[in-house]
RNA sequence: GGCCACGUGGCGGAGUGGUUACGCACUGGUCUGCAAAACCAGGUACCCCGGUUCAAUUCCGGGCGUGGCCUCCA
């Protein structure tokens, strides 16, 4: 089965070959850890963990390579530890602790490396140097900064030209920048703010430019050239066309990555995302009302290149299916493979929409009358079959990876109910049944009811529940 | 203002130059003491206007709408 990616550089889908077919390696943009992630850093987060376990279940699990930064020297960092009152390693360690949590809530694999941009700062400023030699950087005022018109290419990644950039500034343009476009790869540091010995000769301490580390980590963890680099597609410009900038001309490369994959942005209800329209949702609030499985396929439901919207309808939906599929799948064991079809369709630039639909086939097989009526029985599965197939599809994305019984326990755990009272509520509104005195049945059934058990009476006779969601 | 995306049935959401996507909701039915669940059945959508074509939701042009970037926000 071959993949095919979407490539923002060339905008077209394209076959996916690795340059180094046991070492597949991948470089995507992780958060800058000042505050609590919120749904929208969710995205880029859950859709390149998809990639990693399609890429692991193509390559093999140790062939390959997913780097995922930690930003932990930032304005934003500093602001946010001045305002707190706290230092600001304390509070990049907790926020790194909190998003490592909300991560794995959210059913993602942790990366290969998740390197921190404070423990590369050797390599950024040897890229510093490497730049200022070629020429394609220059120290003026005791900052370091990338000139842009040295690059004949830069703004091939987000296809804008030099000259309508230079039109359509808005920028204050800074007096030591030779060219309005250049961007700062080393700044002085203030009193106060982190500061390691400047590079190129600058006497007074400094601190990295924002897209210096980037090239720097991917560069010590990938190499100068690699497979696939992804992030949100508001990173297009200029992060991301910085970082070919600094990585190219430094190491004299037609290429960064091979495949550039940008997810689309995320909405509201149907509003952007900020704190001051107050619709700000972090991946915390959402966790404490539903499970990060809820949350996980919520947003695979979209295509990744797609914009999406963040309703409140579309996590009720999302939990109504996932109660299903747990309904079908019971406590069965996983298949040793995933459904071919379901592969394939991840295999076309992760069109996961395409492939939960698979999964809906699966969870709802045709019945023998329907097949015989002309559907087409090609792949299709049915029984025991079809339920492993399943689980063991649906794992591939991160899903459907507990037992139905586990879930239960886990939901009445949740909904602090006690087993045995109702266990004998039901006894009780059976009896009753039984003498068909239906309106103490009934009332039973609405006592229950209001605990948040739901009941369902079978033709052998037998009553079942479980918690309403 | 410049550049770039997106616009599909009540909602979500794939896809395709000519055949039922799919899911949720809804309606009818089967089952049930009644429900619930399950199962069966039902509803032919593709922003507007031109153009290309035997044929366009799908290609091209224009318009309108929404969103993103141009301001170290995924």
């Amino acid at each position: 089965m071959e993949l095919k990616l979407y490539d923002t550089l060339t905008r077209e889908k394209r076959v996916f070959e690795p340059l180094d077919r046991n070492r597949v390696r991948m470089y995507v943009c992780g958060p800058t850890v000042y505050d609590f992630a919120h749904i929208g850093n969710a995205r880029p987060v859950i859709v390149f963990d998809v990639l990693f376990r399609l890429l692991r279940h193509l390559y093999g699990a140790e062939h390959v390579t997913y780097v995922r930064n930690i930003t932990d020297v930032d304005d934003k960092i500093n602001a946010r530890a001045a305002e707190r009152g706290v230092p600001i390693r304390e509070l990049t360690e907790q926020t790194y602790r909190d998003f490592k949590e909300d991560v794995a809530a959210l059913g993602c694999l942790p990366p290969t490396v998740e390197p921190r941009a404070t423990e590369h700062i050797e390599q950024m400023k040897l890229l510093i140097e490497r730049l200022v030699a070629s020429g394609n950087a220059y120290v003026a005022d005791d900052h370091v900064l990338f000139n842009v018109p040295s690059m004949p290419e830069y703004g091939k990644l987000s296809k804008r030209s030099l000259d309508e950039m230079i039109a359509g500034a808005r920028v204050d343009v800074a007096p030591y920048k030779r060219d309005p476009m250049d961007f700062v790869l080393w700044k002085p540091s203030k009193p106060g703010e982190p500061a390691w010995p400047s590079p190129a000769g600058i006497a007074v301490p400094g601190r990295p430019g924002w897209h210096i580390e980037c090239s720097a980590m991917a560069w010590k963890h990938l190499g100068e050239t690699f497979d696939i680099h992804g992030g949100g597609i508001d990173l297009v410009f200029p992060h991301h066309e910085n970082e070919i900038a600094q990585s190219r001309c430094a190491f004299h490369t037609p290429l960064m990555a091979r495949t550039w994959m940008h997810n689309g942005f995320l909405q509201v209800e149907g509003e952007k995302m900020a704190k001051s329209a107050g619709n700000f949702v972090t991946i915390r609030e959402l966790l404490a009302d539903w499970p990060g499985e809820v949350l996980r396929l919520n947003m695979l439901r979209t295509h990744y290149r797609q914009p999406t919207d963040w309703t409140l309808r579309g996590l009720e939906e999302s939990s109504k299916i996932l109660d299903r599929w747990y309904e079908e799948i019971g406590d069965v064991d996983s298949a040793e493979t995933p459904d071919q079809s379901f592969v394939n369709s991840l295999c076309d630039d992760l069109n996961t929409p395409d492939a939960i639909t698979r999964l809906h086939q699966m969870a709802h097989p045709p019945v023998a009358g329907k097949a015989m009526a002309g559907v087409s029985m090609l792949g299709d599965r049915t029984g025991e079959d079809a339920q492993r197939h399943l689980k063991s599809s649906a794992m591939l994305i991160g899903l459907l990876g507990k037992r139905a019984s586990s879930k239960k326990s886990e939901a009445i755990e949740a909904a602090k109910l006690d087993v045995t009272t109702i266990e004998s509520l039901v006894a009780a509104r059976s009896t009753a049944r039984k003498s068909k005195n239906f309106s103490e049945s009934d009332r039973i059934r609405n006592e229950i009811a209001e605990m948040g058990v739901e009941l369902e009476d079978h033709r052998d006779g037998t009553t079942t529940w479980k918690v309403k969601s």
